[in-house]
DNA sequence: GAAACCGATGCAATCGCTTTCATCGAAAAG
DNA sequence: CTTTTCGATGAAAGCGATTGCATCGGTTTC
């Protein structure tokens, strides 16, 4: 339907329909308002009359009108965009999470600007900077920065959020839950199910090894000898469960559940084990992180930690709304938890 | 190490350090330069002197001063910044193209937007609405606009790319195949390898459709009677695995051989055959699309068709050079072609 | 009926950079 | 020794919006 005439008109005296895209003066004109009035109309229908506003929007049709946002964005000094930071975008347990974020953000007028750190502290840092320069509203991020960047953030009017972690003292807000907890309640899990030697999968990251700390702690203190361990690189995935179901089989005790830092890791032990001729849960017990829609899909189901995607990009979101109205925070640190859910794996 | 102190300082006459953050005003007060200079020292730090260049790395420093890209941008009305379209971050066989060219993009110094577009075109025109209202250097798509907006692109000085297509006549350029060749491959190498009753499970996207209607057409051409067909929805995944291959088990003439729309799809048909006993690809075969990195990684290995994202990142990455360059194309569509993988699951 | 108010609009000053053009001293050319 | 050339820098005009303040009819209010 819509479908912009070539451009030119019966414009005004100036035959300014040149080359370059039309901009809120040409709109003006052709409206024969001023082009504060198209501007408010624009971000503000409400405030302008309603014939006026016709004849504004019948100008924006004709000229093929596209507002220039680095324009308003500077004049206004706010970008109605945000950062998203994440380490990689395949094998991510933050995908669910982040399409919910950008689903919500584009909703509500906001772009998002979307960064791979990788596991390189530098990769953030410069990231981080590229998102301040950019003004964004909020830098979302699943990790920390160094702490240059920190005095910077800080400096800046954007809200940094911080995402899946809970640290001691948030450079902005953190929005997540204990990892620690985490493995804690896994180890109370698997000894309530009468697991004796569990094997972990870990991988060196701050978050695998708060919950392996937490699982260690927990088990030793259940009475049982330290578990045994595999490490892996980022970020855990599929891949991974060949070499990780060869370290098993070449040991002497060999475990009787694996805890893994993903569920498409356990989805790759769980075909791993099968066809070894295992039967998981009988032979070999396997848990996962994160609750991928796989892990219902998975034969065997998969038992998995539950983290609310959803409920962390609702406050996500809650948080710039409050800090785009210049209200303060109750806390710097909001808890979401997360769900043991039991399924048929362990 | 970077470690500003407290923004104030011995600076000249104006009491500037208020509360806002610097500008490149008061960093060339700071090094007693005329802001011209510092920000040819930021763009192009090769033309002005050794010694000046010193001073304002100090003020900079001293002075914590981020650019606001936002005015720079305006200033030059180009964004160093690309939106990325897709329809879904979750399931998404672009993920690999897409993290390739991000990582690239970052390197070079550009940001990239991301879009979700789900299934619905008005999506996508408002996300091409909103990357054309940050005057982004390019638009990569995996899909078409409308032709409303085809025409504001045309207008505007963006460039659009196509990805992982080859429309008759793309709007801007296409990098990508022939899904419909792809379709006849995959007749082919099943008719050569002795299948009688492939099962197409397609969904219900342009590229499905033209990859199933290359099948078809060939299939038929090398005798055979029509396949029989299961349809999901978008984005082809895991899950749908259960529903197709009750569907299958449902039919009279069991198919001998499942082609799918995507490794995770395939994958998940595996799991599924092996749970009810079959032995792949002994008792049902099972092809992918996309090569994931799983399909290698997955008990069997999974045969599937690889399309190389390395190629169209760094396609699109010349593309954008080019453009920037003001150079014209060769041609507005390359083909980067696909290849069949042979493994175990066929 | 004068004062106060109000909704709708215009004027013009920003926002923080980039970039053209001019300037200026020094080195190279004549 | 003058004239060019050149490298380094500054002055200032935009880029295309937003927004505080002023204006101006027309209502209300008393």
């Amino acid at each position: 339907m819509t479908k912009p005439p070539p451009a030119s008109s019966n414009g005004t005296e100036q035959g300014s329909s040149a080359n370059r895209p039309p901009t809120l003066t040409d709109v003006a004109r052709e409206a024969k308002v001023s082009s504060a009035t198209v501007s408010r109309f624009l971000n503000n229908p409400g405030v302008v009359a309603e014939e006026t506003g016709a004849r504004i929007r019948a100008a924006i049709e004709l000229t093929g009108y596209i507002p220039n946002a680095l324009a308003g964005d500077l004049a206004s000094s706010k970008s109605r965009m945000v950062a998203v930071l994440i380490p990689h975008l395949e094998h991510s347990l933050f995908n669910d999470m982040i399409e919910r974020m950008v689903g919500e953000m584009t909703a509500s007028g906001n772009n998002v600007m979307i960064g791979l750190t990788g596991t390189s502290r530098d990769r953030t840092d410069s990231l981080v900077r590229a998102a301040l320069a950019r003004r964004v509203d909020a830098i979302i991020s699943t990790g920390p920065a160094s702490e240059a960047v920190d005095s910077m953030v800080a400096r800046s009017r954007t809200l940094f959020i911080q995402v899946w972690e809970l640290p001691e003292e948030p450079v902005g807000i953190a929005i997540g839950f204990s990892h620690e907890d985490a493995g804690r309640d896994i180890a109370r899990f698997l000894a309530s199910r009468g697991y004796q030697r569990p094997h972990l999968v870990t991988a060196d990251s701050p978050r695998a090894q708060a919950r392996k700390q937490g699982f260690f702690t927990e088990w030793q203190a259940l009475g049982h000898a330290p578990p045994s361990e595999s490490i892996v690189d980022m970020p855990t995935r599929f891949g991974h469960a060949r070499r990780v179901f060869a370290d098993i089989r070449r040991m002497d005790e060999r475990p009787d559940v694996v805890v893994c830092g993903s569920d498409h890791l356990a989805q790759g032990l769980i075909v791993e084990a099968q066809a070894a001729g295992l039967r998981v849960p009988d032979d070999l017990g396997v848990l996962g992180f994160g609750n991928n829609a796989i892990s219902g899909e998975m034969r065997p189901t998969i038992t998995s930690v539950d983290v609310d995607g959803a409920r962390i990009a609702r406050e996500v979101m809650a948080a710039i709304a409050r800090h785009q109205e210049g209200k303060d925070f109750l806390s710097r640190k909001i808890d979401v938890g997360f769900r043991l859910i039991a399924r048929e794996s362990v």
